[in-house]
RNA sequence: UGACCUAUGGUGUAACUGGCAACACGUCUGAUUUUGGUUCAGAAGAGUCUAGGUUCGAGCCCUAGUAGGUCAACCA
């Protein structure tokens, strides 16, 4: 941990009590995903706090899947949460299951009932919701809440038993139907789902709800720090309420304002309903905040993390905006990711006084920003070349640093070049760049004391090869779709993937390889997509160089 | 109409626990640059939701407002 960093509200009470010895100055916090969907952006931040206390407090972190609900739960989704979490950076001191506790939660639902602290319900969920009241009025009793200890034990068991249907019985806890806090109106510990379990099979037609799981696997477990987020603030006295009456070891809850990020949703529930209709590829479609789409996207583990760091820990609702974490993304790989050149947009550059059917080998550095400039590729250059589009103005402004009649610009490791004519088609496209080359003026032995403001890339037309790349904008086209008017998917930005089949890349490019991270030399760091394949390269783009050019609007 | 939580530049987080508000992103200058990238130097931008109170002194404490959030799934 950086000494100087100022301490986060958690890191403070961990500190404060690793100091005063309290659990013998022991730390074990838990990160505890529902199997039910991928793991996003905002599960990072979850993941960085809860993995990086312990790292920080000498302390561990058990993995544990929350998996109390068979309906939506699935491996499929451990799975990948396994794989996220890893490639994320962190090791789990334990890979562990709320499933695996459930003879043990059953025990302690026995125990409650025994101490006529829980009852059988046989009211229906619409009677048992009515009976509940609402925030501003107290709740009923169900007319069950006195049955004898007896009959609740002999009920429960049935239950287990598989005797009811499903919701024709539960087991709730008695604590106080009129209590300003909903959660502490006899909420409910088991309800009855005839469902197959990911992990227990048809063992189980009983399942205990969350608040019946949670705290008491943190308490077997003997987690000593169990840190959620906000809305679950109200549930942490029905959280301590267990405790004090199971006696079991004092897990303690803490709560911090998750993550939203601007122009996008971070429900599972709503990411769910992207990918089930289509809306995106799934759940790893680079658009997505999911980590498996970042991921693929080409974001990197360190930026992640970096970006997690930044945006803080506290208790008050915040929204970050995705600049952040594309600022996290560039930083990195601005450091790692090899340079290239690719033409987005090609147009057609002959070099008038260049030998014809000439190839010249020339060196290209491969990362400035490395020490030893991450060594250096061959760049095959020839007579006729292909540059971007937007590089050449037939009648270019004063701050204009690139090509137009009669100017001059420096071709990236090459030559520098003046522009002599052009041609345009019919409709006034160009279509083709006359120049002649200054010789004296080659990359890395530059005699001909000539200074040019730009320096453009290109690739040579006769050893390029084409490839696709994938172009993401921000998938809404507002700030917060969840609560703009409407459905949120109303809100979908329909430019949001964008199709570039013309571009056309430097010959070193061929031997890329899925998930190589690469510098588009003045337009921004892509990486190779799973998709790709040897004669059909396909790059994402991860974002965009920052461009001042572009910003100034011109 | 209830309970609980929160309130600091555009955004996010700080402020050594009461000593006239700092850092990051963003924005704007300028320098360097064979990427209009990077890097470097600098600037603008809040007087801390409001009103009272305690205090020599309040962003930090108290009271009352205001605003936002959470809570009435057999979800987690």
């Amino acid at each position: 941990m950086n000494p100087d960093k100022a301490l986060n509200f958690l890191e403070e009470i961990v500190a404060e009590d690793v100091k005063s010895g309290k659990h013998g100055g022991r730390v074990l916090t838990r990160f505890p995903p529902e199997p039910n969907g991928y793991l996003h952006i905002g599960h990072a931040k979850s993941i960085c706090l809860n993995f990086g206390l312990a790292k920080d407090f000498d302390g561990k972190t058990n993995l544990r899947f929350d998996d109390t609900n068979p309906v939506t739960e699935d491996t499929e989704y451990v799975n990948s949460i396994k794989e996220d979490i890893q490639w994320l950076g962190f090791n789990w001191a334990q890979e562990l299951y709320t499933s695996d506790y459930f003879p043990k939660l059953y025990e302690f639902a026995v125990t409650l009932i025994k101490k006529g602290l829980a009852y059988v319900d046989d009211s229906s969920a619409e009677q048992i919701a009515s009976m509940k009241g609402t925030p501003t009025e107290p709740g009923k009793n169900s007319p069950f809440r006195d049955r004898s200890i007896e009959e609740n034990l002999d009920l429960f068991s049935r239950m287990k038993k598989g005797e009811f249907k499903d919701g024709e019985k539960v087991l709730r806890a008695k604590v106080d139907m009129a209590s300003p806090n909903m959660h502490m109106r006899d909420p409910l510990m088991y309800r009855i789902k005839h469902v197959e379990h990911h992990r227990t099979g048809n063992e189980w037609c009983i399942y205990p709800m969350y608040d019946f799981a949670h705290g008491q696997s943190d308490s077997i477990e003997e987690i000593t720090h169990s840190v959620c987020t906000l809305e679950f603030e109200v549930h942490r006295p029905l959280y301590d309420w267990f405790i004090e009456k199971l006696q079991i070891f004092p897990s303690h809850q803490y709560e911090f304002a998750r993550l939203n990020l601007n122009y996008t949703v971070m429900s599972k529930r709503k990411l769910l309903q992207l990918v089930n209709d289509k809306h995106v590829t799934g759940w790893d479609d680079p658009r997505m905040p999911t980590i498996s789409a970042l991921r693929r996207r080409g974001y990197t583990p360190l930026s992640i993390r970096n970006f997690c760091d930044r945006v803080g820990v506290a208790r008050r609702e915040n929204v970050i905006d995705v600049g952040l974490l594309e600022f996290c993304v560039r930083e990195d790989l601005n450091k790692i990711a090899m340079r290239v050149m690719v033409v987005m947009d090609p147009v057609k550059l002959v070099i008038t006084n260049y030998p014809d059917g000439q190839t010249e080998i020339l060196k290209g550095e491969n990362n400035p920003e490395l020490e030893d400039k991450g060594g250096e590729r061959d760049l095959p250059f020839g007579k006729e070349l292909l540059i971007e589009r937007d590089d050449f103005m037939e009648n270019p402004g004063k701050k204009y640093f690139r090509l137009g009649p009669g100017l001059k610009v420096r071709l990236k490791h090459a030559y520098i070049i003046e522009c002599e004519s052009f041609e345009k088609d019919a409709a006034g496209n160009i279509t083709e760049i006359r120049c002649k080359y200054i010789p004296e003026s080659k990359s890395g032995n530059d005699t001909s004391g000539i200074n040019v403001k730009g320096t453009i890339h290109w690739v040579s037309k006769t050893h390029a090869i084409s490839c696709e790349l994938r172009l993401y904008d921000r998938l809404f086209r507002v700030e917060d779709p969840s609560t703009a008017e409407g459905d949120f998917k109303d809100h979908l930005n329909p430019d949001s993937l964008h199709i570039n089949a013309n571009a056309m890349a430097e010959p070193s490019l061929k031997n890329a390889k899925a998930g190589d991270k690469y510098q588009f030399i003045r337009k921004g760091y892509f990486c190779l997509d799973k998709e790709s394949t040897s004669n059909h390269l396909i790059f994402n783009r991860t974002v965009s160089l920052k461009d001042s050019w572009a910003k100034a609007g011109s």
